[in-house]
RNA sequence: GGUCCCGUCGUCUAGCGGCCUAGGACGCCGCCCUCUCACGGCGGUAGCGAGGGUUCAAAUCCCUUCGGGACUACCA
């Protein structure tokens, strides 16, 4: 039989998820809907003083935008719990974590250990090899007796090897191995009896049997730990046995041994470092915000650290889930490079079919005020309107609207610049000579627009610009639209009369 | 300090001993187009961190060195 291919996300939530979380969410669901496995959502929110559950459903948020669905995962906000191999809020499974921990000291793979956070601090000294080996290892039952009569509440530390090496094939990164005396005995329980990320992050994938773990390279050393870990719960039966006594479902059916790793590169800020909050706005949904397409921060998030070996760099999801190969990724951190990003949104929004530009540009405009939500229907269909003659004017979506936010406004918003630079004193008469004959005309097209521009230029014997420019300024009070006999026949023609002789008084005087 | 990892244009990358006087994309610069802003077209700018080897041949292999990063928690 095969091996079910099962992966899964888990986030500790705290804040907004961002980039890197991203990146590492799609590096796991593109292998899984390749392989036509499943893609677990696993929320760690055993860290009480951070966690919260508003930023676990702003993750599932984020991650249902970019369009990254999972098939098993809890129910946070309004999204519904899915799956069999539950609870997927990972507090909800401290009681498998504390008989995993239990099971794992009566074995005596694991020991209690009474130090206090001091004694450690101090015990570490300065720089030299602090690798907690021997410790409380191997105290008598007296002496455990002794400590807590002192009132010290221990900790659990697991018993690592003193010698030898831990090895593993990584899926990005090759052959990755550590000496074991450079690994300290770990805590998996606190002494408050909760259970760390080593205990519950290796329980939780083994008990669902997830098959590859992807994650960053900031994990990479957790790894020789969780390798451990696996020896000891699996092979044991412990992890089994304490799956049936707290009365959660078994591991699934064929679920692998072994798991696969894959350690992604750091995606890093300006100054090289860890890509953090302090780098700005990494959050997904502040590029959502900002009116970036899902598919286009999937595919730039894609080649954050992975290329196919050629030249192609623009995908649409479909693409990327037969393409993607994890050991193609790179090992080399990458810069997140928002220039690339906006300059790929642009291209991406250019081969968007009208209507649906309209329809995401619709949103962007009620972002910035300039229509109401929801759109009135004049309103949307403006918008749709203008959509085609947007393109490629704009990066994002919302950069589209300041080029035509004046079109649904009753009063004219003057740009300073484009009012001194435009309507000077030669502009009244151009004005004057355009106003009457774009309102006699029966046929409000570009077409017959143009033929009036056309015809003023050379009657008035002046350059296109001298002849656009003031009106356009006029009508919108910017100098910056769309082509403008296109723009103007959009809109209703003694709307745009009126503006042109309410405009004339911002012409300057003679002088 | 220790352990581990990384190092091709400013940025993201292709490259896995000859196809490389290093290709693409973003950025930047110039020209063309042009009613504004853009789009588009054309051209240009710029890189194998350094030093040693190995080889007929190295961006590609080895060593050293320098630089950067991650980890080193009762965070994840």
């Amino acid at each position: 039989m095969s091996t079910p291919f099962r992966v899964r996300f888990c986030p500790a939530p705290s804040g907004w998820l961002h980039v890197g979380g991203a990146r590492t969410a799609l590096f796991s669901w593109l292998p899984a809907r390749r392989e036509g496995g499943s893609f677990v959502l696993r929320i760690e929110d055993t860290d009480a003083e951070r966690a919260t559950i508003e930023s676990a459903e702003g993750m599932m948020d984020a991650l249902d935008w970019l369009g990254l669905d999972w098939d098993e995962g809890p129910a946070i906000g309004s999204h519904a719990e899915k799956g069999d191999h539950g609870p997927y809020l990972q507090s909800l499974r401290r009681p498998l974590h504390e008989a995993v921990a239990r099971r794992l000291l009566e074995a005596g793979h694991a020991y209690e250990a009474f130090e206090t956070a001091e004694e450690l601090e101090a015990a570490r000294g300065e720089g030299h090899g602090h690798v907690y080996k021997t410790g409380h290892r191997d105290l008598t039952e007296e002496q455990r007796e002794q400590f807590r009569a002192e009132g010290r509440e221990p900790v659990i530390r697991v018993r690592t090897p003193d010698t030898g090496v831990v090895s593993w094939e990584d899926a990005v990164r090759g052959p990755v191995s550590f000496e074991w005396t450079e690994i300290g005995d770990f805590v998996i329980s606190r002494a408050d009896g909760s259970p760390t990320y080593q205990l519950a992050n290796v329980v939780d994938d083994l008990a669902q049997g997830i098959s590859h773990i992807v994650r960053g390279e900031d994990l990479l050393s957790a790894t020789p730990r969780q390798i451990l870990m696996t020896d000891l719960l699996l092979p044991t039966g412990i992890l089994a046995a304490a799956l049936e006594e707290v009365g959660y479902a078994p591991r699934p059916a064929g679920a692998p041994p072994v798991m696969a790793y894959a350690h992604l590169p750091l995606l890093v800020g300006e100054d090289r470092k860890k890509l953090s909050k302090r780098h700005g706005d990494v959050a997904i949904e502040a590029f959502e915000k900002d009116g970036i397409l899902p598919e286009v921060m999937v595919n730039f998030l894609a080649l954050c650290g992975w290329s196919a070996g050629d030249d192609k760099e623009r995908y649409t999801t479909d693409e990327l889930v037969q393409a993607f190969e994890l050991d193609r990724v790179k090992v080399s951190p990458a810069f997140f490079d928002t220039a690339k990003l906006r300059s790929m949104n642009q291209a991406a929004i250019q081969d968007l079919d009208d209507a649906d530009y309209g329809d995401r540009l619709v949103p962007a405009f009620q972002r910035a005020g300039v229509i109401d939500t929801p759109a009135t229907p004049e309103q949307d269909a403006l918008v749709h309107a203008f959509a085609p003659h947007l393109k490629g004017r704009a990066q994002t979506l919302n950069e589209a609207v300041p080029f035509v936010a004046w079109a649904f406004s009753d009063t004219v918003e003057w740009d300073d610049k484009a009012v001194k630079k435009w309507l000077k004193p030669a502009a009244g008469p151009v004005l004057d000579h355009l106003t009457p004959r774009l309102e006699a005309l029966e046929a409000w097209t570009p077409e017959a627009i143009m033929a009036v521009f056309e015809d003023a230029v050379s009657t008035l014997e002046v350059g296109m610009g001298k002849a656009m420019q003031p009106v356009r300024v006029v009508v919108t009070g910017t100098a910056v639209t769309p082509p403008l006999p296109e723009t103007l026949a959009l809109l209703d023609q003694g709307w745009v009369i009126d503006r042109m002789r309410a405009g004339r008084s911002k012409v300057a005087a003679e002088g």
